[in-house]
DNA sequence: TGAAGCCATCGTCTTTAATGATGGCCTGAG
DNA sequence: CTCAGGCCATCATTAAAGACGATGGCTTCA
């Protein structure tokens, strides 16, 4: 049994066709047939059932196909860690949620990608359920989520912390003030957004339920629409705090054990880490350090 | 790059050479040569720097020999995987304390060897730093070792619980009354014991310090020897209630914090769980219930 | 009933790998 | 100093493995 043999055994396996197999890998059918049936033989088990609309996999198949893929993996990622020789460079997908990229990012990526030019970023942003789905799916090298994250498939470690704050109007001096019924609405930035059932929890224990949701795309959307008295949102104090003192907007502080959230930097457990992505997390805890002697 | 070529480069360098890979290949030198010369230049980087007593691993070969073990353990935990067709059947190495292979594993090993005869199991006993040493290097599929174990690489299943006990001849009939200084030994399994440490402990928070040490390589020599007062030891109570009742030796229970520990099975994550040693640990759960049922 | 899709088989051909002999290089013993 | 014994590189040759294309049998569906 040869990694060579596996990879044709999983193309057949995925694509339930032994034609089909041979159309992905380039070569003919005859060619695949032959070498499954090797493999079969050389295994001493039917790997296929093979019937007229294709093949399915026997009960030795399944045992065999999560190897097959698993091979594959690291055969690409060895390929990966032998061309990465300590330089980062090539291709690195981070994952973030849109407040952090917003407010922490900027400056981590500046230096990043001022030091390290070889490297093509690209950073993807969306919610934490969705960010650790696309690490989980190795789609993303790693990403920063809303921390804590427990997963015995990823490692974590936090690299920021962020004080939560409600924002509204700047005529809202206090939370009592906030109107009620129909006239406020929560404004999020998207359906499936962390913060969104938060704010609502928040809300919630203030007696302040039933609100309508309205939903923007971009921070600076939720932010315009705020400051209108449209509604009221929950955001990092850095991200409103410009606008606090410019009198656009006003914030409210929350307690400790509702307010303060971190926010991690996970990744794959089992995945390569290539340099690219090492350097890049030195990146960020450097902006980590910065930002904590800011506040200093 | 494929399966046969790693194996070809890590077997280079393991013995450090092309003519000794070649002979534990069975192959000749020349071939070993041209396919690592064929394998750097796919992977455009020398694997190798080649010197007159043999050849050396280069940075990039140090970045690809992890991922060549990898594939091959892999494949092999592939074979077995696809051989194992639900049958419990072949070898299965198990680790054990020697106290549980004493008291708790008799029944589960009987029962389990009469219902899968075709399981050629292997019992090995020793300390649990030991198993646990030899579970991480795949020597042994999984181990009954002294709970809780806290390893990233290891998962582990409280499967026993243990009452320790202090023994002594029977003509102490309370700690007090143990005799200090060099009458008195502390009698353990041998050297790296987990009770040895644990002993110790227990009689310093007693104020019995600086005991001299018998090691004997039973568990039936220790009795005797503690029968014969020479001196005292710490066992689980199971081992030692019968020969108690019988007035051949004392014992002298332990407050819950010091006396209970718990006898967890681990084994490695990441490796394959053989149809035998699930049926096994299936095995020792049913032991384990019979054993709360008698102690109802 | 016939077209379309599927897999199995076979002989041929190409590519790849293995072999054994040779040569150059270095090291350490005599 | 020299020579034997280890090492790796190279090359022509041979053997094996794999890829190919054509064919045929089977089932399904129109």
């Amino acid at each position: 049994m040869d990694s060579a043999d596996l990879r044709i055994f999983e193309a057949v396996a995925r694509l339930g066709g032994m034609n089909r197999a041979a159309a992905e890998l380039n070569t003919v059918q005859s060619n695949v047939t032959a070498r499954i049936r090797l493999l079969e033989e050389r295994l001493g088990a039917p790997l296929f059932d093979r019937h007229s609309r294709g093949v399915e996999l026997t009960a030795a198949g399944r045992r065999l196909l999560p190897y097959a893929t698993r091979v594959g993996r690291l055969l690409a990622e060895a390929r990966r860690a032998v061309e990465d020789n300590g330089v980062p460079k090539g291709p690195l997908d981070i994952g973030s949620l849109e407040t952090t990229a917003a407010v922490r990012l900027p400056p981590v990526l500046a230096a990043y990608a001022a030091r390290y030019p070889e490297v093509d970023l690209v950073l993807n942003t969306g919610t934490s359920a969705e960010m650790i789905e696309r690490v989980l799916a190795r789609k993303l090298e790693a990403a920063f989520v809303c921390g804590p994250v427990d997963h015995p498939e990823l490692v974590q470690e936090p690299v920021f912390e962020e004080e939560l704050v409600l924002v509204t109007a700047p005529s809202i001096r206090r939370l009592d003030a906030l109107p009620r019924g129909d006239d406020l609405k929560i404004v999020v930035l998207r359906a499936g957004c962390s913060y969104r059932q938060k704010l609502e929890d928040i809300l919630a224990r203030r007696g302040i339920v039933g609100l309508r949701r309205l939903e923007f795309g971009t921070i600076d959307g939720i932010i315009g629409c705020v400051m209108a008295g449209l509604g009221v949102t929950l955001l990092p104090l850095s991200v409103v705090e410009s606008a606090s003192r410019a009198g656009k907007l006003a914030y409210h502080p929350l307690p400790a054990n509702e307010g303060r959230v971190e926010t991690a930097f996970v990744r794959r457990r089992d995945a390569f880490v290539s340099t690219a992505l090492a350097a890049f997390l030195d990146c960020a805890r450097a902006g980590q350090v910065a930002t904590a002697d800011a506040a200093d």
